[in-house]
DNA sequence: GCAAGGTC
């Protein structure tokens, strides 16, 4: 019975975990699979049931444009905004799909058990799109709503099950879509329009997007504050006093002045009175709050400004922690802790640490704090440790993340530090200034977060009224000074201020940035952009400074929750979202002069760039090899680009040259102790691959043993490039005339039909329009080159004669050589660019003195 | 080759 079995989907395999262990009270046999599936018998709306719970990996699929848009040559970007979207699997060998759908089978409930977020609402319905929900199935499907992973908490959402919503799901895919589409095309165009003018970009991919665009716009901004500062000079009046046998400076309540007369006449009024009177003196108690909870954004803050870990680091060594189960989930934007959190249990676990194992106990028997509440943001609750640990055991890397986690959780519980603030008021002349005196009273959570200490300052005793006789008076000149480039911790505060990424995603942002080549991480963690960097950005600012504004993200995101809410429909938003980013693609498109003048200033033009390496085949002069990324050719007489292989070192290789388009060879060599050459043809290695060759092949295939096309799909021996054409030349057919190599037949060629050496790149051109060409055994008497029979079908090729059938000579055959004649009025039978020894016919010797055969060039251009 | 969002 279906109704008996119950499936439920978590989001990742540890809380499939935690639910089963809970509702099975530890009583569950565990299999593996695709996920772990728990299983066991328990309760179900008062009915016994059998129980099965598993998990995803996160999202199961992501969003993609369909194959025919994936061209970047072919489709104009234009194009993507109405273009259909296909969800797929976002990670195809974990086979999450066919794992879901297999444990469904025969189950008549699903609970949905996803993190209570819009995200997780939408992979409840990726689960449900998995498991295969139709009418026929009739599963009863239910939501579990749930703020943590505790016991209380999950008996809680059992007995109060609910839909999941719909709207909130479709709010993320309304995102998804705007995101692929907005990001893609700019991406795209921007990409091609300045790699294809520039050629010191050092930028495999100039990408675009609505959170990492603001993000480097945030780093670009500071970049330019600083740039354009003007410093200024100031001046303060600093007068010292002697009380007590210390000498103590006092601050003057104008703190500074800019303007030097002004400050010089009240250093004299000070000075000519010379007696500070003190005219007030107040004490005060205040207290230093102990944290609230750690969130991840605050963990990545720390992690830079303290620790000097990159945010992409920290979270690598968070998760890793995480797995092995020292600290809690990493990934949370909560401060909060759960009501039912146990303080008692996870201090306990730290009594024993030889760190601060004897703070945690004096803590317990004198009794900790409840923490600040903090913001309870309903996914996670905030890091803290879970086991106690040694630095042996963690590495220093780990240890020291692990060590800021317990000491700030630790915190959290201590008492608050509460310290005496003296203030002392003086009049001098007419002035006044002051001083502070700090006292601490009690550490509390100081102690064990030291660097947040007060700092203690004594302050000598004074008495109001008292006229104390003023040492010197000094005017201090300074200067403004620029801010400092922005640094990584800043930077994190400024994204979660303005929305833009999560705290799963903020960490993959910033190394989005960096990755690009628009900023470097400095001394000190600051980020300072590139040229390309800040290119871009003052690009945008001219042409539509929306572009660069983190106002992008909130604008979507308050579009997207119309949706979430279902007040707005989610067709509707995504297109009038669309619309606008059309528009504005379309007038960036218009405008990118005023963007490319930036460039124009800022970097080279490809002609300016790289060093000779290879010729072209088509105008037969050098073209010059662009190392910096992306690595390409470029041919000055064609103005065309051919991108080579990344990461590989490029060189000529022996001087061969392709035999399909008389590009020169490049030999690339990837890097590493493992690392591989191969050959390729930049011309083949940047063509599509060619369409229709299916057919081609299925005839060739078909024929008979000597039929040209025999052993079709062999490996191209030139080079390993999927869409390389060479990989469509067919196994050798006959022998070479001009060397000992064999002739091959390129079908790439067809309709031109022609044979080409695999060694010495000779070259035939059989006549066009025959519907069938063979090998025979026969050899020519005249030159001792193969006979080939060619097959005219009548229908689609008559000749005049009638005649259908012919044999001849690959080289010297007159009758074929004026059977084509007297059909094109041309000649066929011509040899090119044979290397080494020259040809029987006289052409010149060497390379290159063929004519050149354009692989794009139809029949008719003959 | 491209976005941002989950998680590993």
């Amino acid at each position: 019975m279906a109704s008996n079995k119950v499936l439920m989907v978590a989001e990742k395999p540890s809380i499939a975990f935690s639910i089963a262990n809970v509702l099975s009270s530890g009583q569950m046999s565990t299999r593996k699979a695709s996920t772990d599936v728990h299983e066991f018998e328990g309760t179900f709306h008062g009915f016994h049931v059998q129980f099965k719970v598993t998990s995803v990996i996160g999202h199961v699929f992501s969003l993609d444009f369909p194959e025919t848009y994936q061209n970047w040559t072919v489709t104009d970007p234009l194009d993507l905004f109405q273009a259909p979207v296909r969800k797929a699997e976002a990670n195809p060998k974990a086979h999450i799909r066919r794992h879901l759908s297999q444990e469904a089978r025969g189950f008549g409930n699903l609970v949905l058990w996803l993190d209570c977020d819009r995200e997780g609402e939408n992979i409840c319905f990726e689960v449900i799109d998995c498991i295969g929900h139709t009418n026929e199935t009739k599963r009863k499907i239910y939501r579990a709503r749930f703020s943590s992973v505790t016991e209380k908490d999950i008996l809680k959402a059992m007995d109060n099950l609910v839909e999941p919503n719909k709207d909130e799901a479709l709010a993320v895919d309304a995102r998804q879509e705007i995101d692929l589409k907005v990001g893609v095309a700019f991406t795209r165009f921007q990409t091609s329009f300045f790699q294809g003018k520039y050629g010191n970009l050092d930028a495999r991919v100039i990408s675009y997007g609505p959170c990492q665009t603001p993000t480097l716009g945030f780093c670009v901004q500071r970049y330019l504050q600083i740039n354009t500062f003007k410093p200024e000079k100031f001046w303060s009046v600093r007068p010292y006093i002697l009380q007590s046998g210390y000498e103590l400076q006092l601050d003057w309540e104008r703190n500074k002045l800019f303007d030097v007369d002004v400050a010089v006449m009240f250093q004299k009024l000070v000075m000519e009175d010379g007696i500070a009177e003190v005219t007030e003196i107040s004490e005060k108690q205040e207290s230093k709050g102990r944290p609230s909870g750690l969130n991840t954004v605050n963990l990545l803050k720390i992690a830079s400004s303290a620790l000097g870990f990159g945010p992409q680091m920290a979270m690598q060594v968070a998760e890793r922690l995480y797995t092995q189960g020292f600290v809690s989930y990493p990934r949370t934007e909560s401060t909060a802790y759960p009501s039912s959190f146990d303080f008692r249990g996870t201090l306990g676990a730290q009594v024993n640490n030889p760190v601060w194992g004897s703070y945690v106990q004096r803590l317990l028997t004198d009794g900790y704090q409840k923490p600040r509440s903090g913001t309870d943001a309903g996914d996670h609750p905030p890091v803290t440790p879970l086991r106690s640990a040694t630095e042996d055991m963690l590495g220093n890397d780990a240890w020291r993340l692990y060590e800021y986690v317990c000491k700030h959780f630790i915190g959290t519980v201590s008492p608050d530090c509460k310290y005496v603030r003296t203030k002392a008021e003086f009049s001098i002349g007419g002035e006044f200034f002051h001083c502070v005196g700090q006292r601490v009273l009690v550490k509390g959570f100081t102690s064990i977060m030291p660097w947040l200490a007060v700092n203690e300052k004594n302050l000598p005793q004074f008495t109001k009224g008292e006229k104390i006789e003023v040492g010197r008076v000094d005017l201090h000149e300074g200067m403004t000074s620029p801010p400092e480039y922005l640094s990584e911790s800043e930077l994190i505060s400024l994204m979660e201020k303005n929305g833009i990424g999560t705290d799963a995603s903020i960490s993959v942002h910033i190394n989005n940035i960096c990755e690009r080549n628009y900023v470097q991480v400095q001394a000190g963690r600051k980020l300072v952009p590139t040229a390309l960097g800040i290119t871009l950005i003052r690009g945008y600012q001219c042409i539509d400074p929306d572009l660069c504004l983190p106002d992008i993200r909130s604008f979507i995101e308050q579009q997207i929750t119309l949706v979430a809410k279902g007040q707005a429909d989610h067709f509707c938003v995504v297109q009038h979202v669309l619309q606008q980013f059309r528009q504005k693609y379309s007038y960036f498109v218009k405008q990118i002069e005023n963007m490319d003048a930036l460039f124009e200033a800022q970097f080279s033009p490809l002609a300016d760039s790289g060093r000779v390496l290879s010729k072209c085949g088509k105008c037969l002069r050098y073209m010059k090899h662009i190392s910096t990324q992306p690595s390409r050719l470029y041919c000055n007489t064609c103005e065309e680009v051919y991108y080579l292989p990344q990461n590989g070192t490029i060189k000529l290789y022996k001087e061969l040259t392709c035999p399909l388009d008389n590009f020169e060879l490049l030999i690339c060599s990837m890097p590493g102790p493992d690392g591989k050459s191969f050959s390729l043809c930049p011309y083949c290695y940047n063509s599509p691959p060619f369409e229709g060759i299916d057919t081609l092949f299925g005839a060739a295939k078909s024929g008979s043993s000597g039929k040209l096309g025999k052993g079709a799909g062999m490996p191209c021996f030139l080079c390993p490039h999927p869409t390389c054409r060479h990989s469509l030349i067919s196994q050798g057919v006959c022998a070479c005339p001009e060397c000992s190599g064999t002739l091959v037949l390129d079908p790439v060629s067809a309709p031109k039909w022609r044979l080409c050496c695999n060694m010495c790149n000779f070259l035939v051109l059989l006549p066009q329009g025959a519907h069938q060409i063979s090998t025979t055994p026969e050899r020519c008497p005249e030159c001792d080159s193969t006979i080939i029979e060619v097959d005219f079908n009548k229908k689609t090729t008559p000749l005049e004669d009638g005649a259908t059938l012919y044999t001849g000579c690959i080289l010297c055959d007159e009758l074929l050589h004026s059977l084509v004649e007297m059909k094109y009025g041309k000649s066929f039978f011509r040899g090119s660019r044979g290397r080494g020894r020259g040809s029987r016919r006289g052409r010149g010797r060497g390379r290159g003195t063929g004519k050149m055969v354009d692989p794009k060039m139809s029949f008719r251009d003959f």
